[in-house]
DNA sequence: GTGAGCATACCGACCGGTCGGTAGGGTGGT
DNA sequence: ACCACCCTACCGACCGGTCGGTATGCTCAC
C-alpha cells in the first residue's frame, strides 16, 4: 500500500516512460512532473530501474490473479478461452501505459530480476496453453493449428494493444475484446 | 547500395539496438562493434537517429513491395491473405533484429519522419485491410469479425515475433508461417 | 591539387546517484 | 507539563562520468 507520494511517483514514472521510453526518461523529469523532489525519489527508491520493477510487478500480480480466478471456476475450454481473453484485453486497455512500457523495456531489468520475470511469465503462458490443449484433446477445439502457435497469437495481438489502442477510440475496449475472444475461438473450430 | 563501411555501421547498430535498445547503445559501442571510427560514422550519418531511419527505411520499403508484388498477382482473397502472412512472417523471421528495433523504438524518430512513417505503415495496413473486407463483401469470408480487429490480430503476432522467436528453435519460419496463416484463415470462416 | 574517406582529440551538456542537512511529529523519562 | 531525543520524510546542491557531436588534419586515388 504505497503513500501518497510514492504513487505520484509511480504515476509520473509510468506516463513519461510510457512516452519517452526509460533511457529517454530523466529522473529529474520524473520529479518534475510528481511534483517532488529528487530526495523524495531516491528516499522511497534506491535506483531508477527499481521505478520498473515495480511497475512490472504490479501488472503482472494482478494478470496473474486474473486468469487463476477464471480457470478456478472451472468452465468449458471455449467459455474459458473466451473469458480469459477478454478479462486480458479489456485490463490491457485499462493499463496500456504499463503494458506499453512493460512490452518495451522487459530487458532492462537486471539479470536476476529478469529471470524472475520470465519464469512468472512463463507459468501465465503455460496455464493458457494448457487450457487450449485440454480443449483440443477433448474434441472441443480443432487441432490443426498447434496450441503453442495459437497462444503466441493471442498474446501478441495484446502486447501490441498500447501501439494502436487509444481510450478515446470509437469501439470500447469490451466490445474489442469480444472481437478478439470471437475471432481466436473461430479459430479454434 | 550502401559501401562496405557503411553496411558495417549499419549491421554493428542493428544488433547493438535489438540486444539493448536504441538509447542504451553508446555510438562508441556502435563503431567498436562495426570496426570503424567515430570519424567514419559521422562521416556517412549526420547524427545518431539517422541510424533508425535507414533501419527502418530497409525494412519498410522491403515489405511494402513484398506485399504490393504479391496483390499484383491477383489471386482469390484467401490466397492473397494466405501470401502475404506467409511472407511477412518469414520476412519478419529473417529480419527479428530489424523489427525488434522497429517496434520498439518508433517513438524514437522525430515529428516529420515519424509522420512520413506512419502514412506508409497505414498504407501497408490498409492495403491488407482492403483484401479482408474485399473477401468479406464477395461472400469468401465471414464478416462476424470486423476486418481491422482481423487485420490487428495478423500485425500483432508478427511484431511481436522478435519477442519469442528464435532462429534455432523447433520450428522452421515456414511452418511457422503456415501455421499463422492457417489460424487466421480459419477465423475467417 | 583536390576532394572523398577516414582518424584523433576534444567539448559542453546532462545524467544517475549521493550527501549533509532540515522540518516536524511521536515518545518516554522526570 | 515539558523537554531531550529520535526517526521518518524530504530537500537541493553537487559529483564523477558518459554521452552525442565537432573540429581539424592526414592520406591516397584520381
Amino acid at each position: 500500500m504505497p503513500g501518497a507520494t510514492e504513487q505520484k511517483i509511480i504515476d509520473a514514472a509510468v506516463r513519461l516512460f510510457a512516452a519517452q521510453g526509460y533511457d529517454a526518461t530523466s529522473v529529474q523529469e520524473i520529479v518534475a512532473a510528481a511534483e517532488v523532489t529528487k530526495g523524495a525519489l531516491y528516499h522511497y527508491f534506491r535506483a531508477k530501474d527499481d521505478l520498473l520493477f515495480e511497475i512490472y510487478r504490479l501488472l503482472i500480480t494482478s494478470q496473474s490473479a486474473d486468469m487463476d480466478r477464471i480457470i478456478g471456476l472451472g468452465l468449458p475450454a471455449a467459455e474459458t478461452v473466451r473469458e480469459i481473453l477478454v478479462s486480458l484485453v479489456v485490463s490491457t486497455a485499462e493499463r496500456v501505459d504499463e503494458t506499453a512500457v512493460f512490452v518495451r523495456e522487459l530487458q532492462r531489468l537486471g539479470e536476476e530480476r529478469m529471470a524472475e520475470f520470465r519464469a512468472e511469465r512463463r507459468r501465465y503462458h503455460e496455464t493458457f496453453l494448457a487450457v487450449i490443449e485440454k480443449g483440443q484433446a477433448d474434441g472441443e477445439f480443432s487441432s490443426v493449428v498447434p496450441a503453442d502457435t495459437v497462444v503466441r497469437i493471442a498474446f501478441g495481438v495484446v502486447n501490441q494493444l498500447p501501439m494502436w489502442y487509444r481510450p478515446d477510440g470509437a469501439k470500447p475496449p469490451v466490445a474489442l475484446a469480444g472481437e478478439i475472444a470471437d475471432f481466436v475461438l473461430a479459430g479454434l473450430r
